[in-house]
DNA sequence: CGCCTTCCGGTACGCCGAGTACCTTGCCGG
DNA sequence: CCGGCAAGGTACTCGGCGTACCGGAAGGCG
């Protein structure tokens, strides 16, 4: 009835499926998320910018969350551990990356999706850059390389450790809701926390020689 | 109409108004946070329980958040710092306290309402404990007497430093959205970061000598 | 080659909850 | 005694998620 009046949608003619829907609506998501952040994203929009309905939206992802952080999959690349040559310039550099994207409109979306999964953890481990393991890795490698250079003290090769620093970067963003961290930030995480961190630890094993 | 008859509120006969009205909404909201969480926490139902209705609420918060950050507030208390003898007990003492905290229902309300908060700093900092500046107090009076006692070196007399143990624990909640945290990583936490941070530090002033 | 299953397109709707508008009614101060 | 302020009451708008239902295109299967 609306054959070839009433939306040209300029796609295919003829109906799409599976794969080729699936992207198409994904491709919507992402726009739409880039156009309005997380809160702008609406199944109604998201299906009308894709020329198709919410129906074969929610065939394919339960709720909008889930359509929400399938899209911003689509959106981030993974991080190369940098190498300056020194542990300094690596973490700080790490540190500027990770403020850089907390700060960015991507970042807004990361945070809204946070807020939004409300620490339900299949969300969470969902998220790049929060699911640990693959942040860690990163981290793990530079201090890897600091600890061959006899920078870092071989312990400090744990990823509790070698992720202290982000952490403390994520947390002023979380919980103090700051837009962006300054420098100086970033720059005393380095001097106060991190390097102290990684370096000292010599004498005690932490164990029970307290004096 | 309803005068006798419809619902006992058992308070006052006469009309409440101003800050008797306002006690009730508040027990009102504290007591559906304590039933059903923040996400249970509706306006009219509020409202019904206090025995009013929605225009009162809103004539004195202007959103659903802020009558929950408020109602929060009403329920904890500030944690005093422990004094053990002895630094590791102190800091395990506090740590596992504020897991108990985080993994109680309170806890799980506090999530919720910094989900909801989603960044806004004007909520965040309401929020005990997570304002910053009370909670490092504790901290930095734990350090102080470590300090003291030749525990731990003065240069950990830092903000930044003192909390860097709770920092992580929060982290786990927020990022990782765990329930509860296991107490071996409360100890992990205490034994391989925190110890070494505040003991080591050291030799190096940590801002050139690199080699 | 025609049927039949699958699943897309379209539309309409249920439901819930936040916030608003507007009037009525009672309390209190002058 | 009167006027105004705030509480009570009710109804409503608005947005948005998730569902239901139906007809019809695409494509597989016999």
């Amino acid at each position: 009835m609306v054959n070839d009046s009433g939306k040209p949608p300029g796609a295919g003619r003829t109906r799409r499926r599976g794969a080729s829907l699936e992207e198409a609506i994904l491709r919507a998501a992402v726009d739409e998320m880039l156009e309005s952040g997380y809160a702008g994203l609406t199944m109604d929009k998201v299906a009308a910018r894709a020329g198709t309905n919410k129906n074969a939206i929610y065939r394919r992802w339960p709720s909008r969350l889930a359509l929400g952080v399938a899209a911003y999959r689509r959106l981030v690349t993974a991080v190369q551990p940098p190498d300056t040559g020194d542990l300094r310039g690596d973490v700080l550099e790490m540190l500027r990356g990770a403020n850089r994207h907390w700060s960015s409109p991507l970042g807004a979306i990361l945070r809204e999706l946070m807020s939004a999964a409300g620490g339900a953890r299949e969300f969470l481990t969902q998220l790049p850059e929060q699911s640990g393991d693959a942040a860690a890795a990163a981290w793990l490698t530079v201090l890897g390389r600091a600890v061959a250079r006899g920078e870092a003290s071989p312990e400090a090769l744990h990823p509790r450790v070698a992720t202290v620093a982000v952490v403390l970067l994520r947390n002023e963003f979380v919980v103090r809701g700051v837009p962006t961290a300054p420098d100086d930030v970033l720059v005393e995480i380095v001097d106060e926390v991190y390097l102290p961190l990684v370096r000292g630890r010599g004498s005690a094993p932490a164990q029970d020689v307290v004096k």
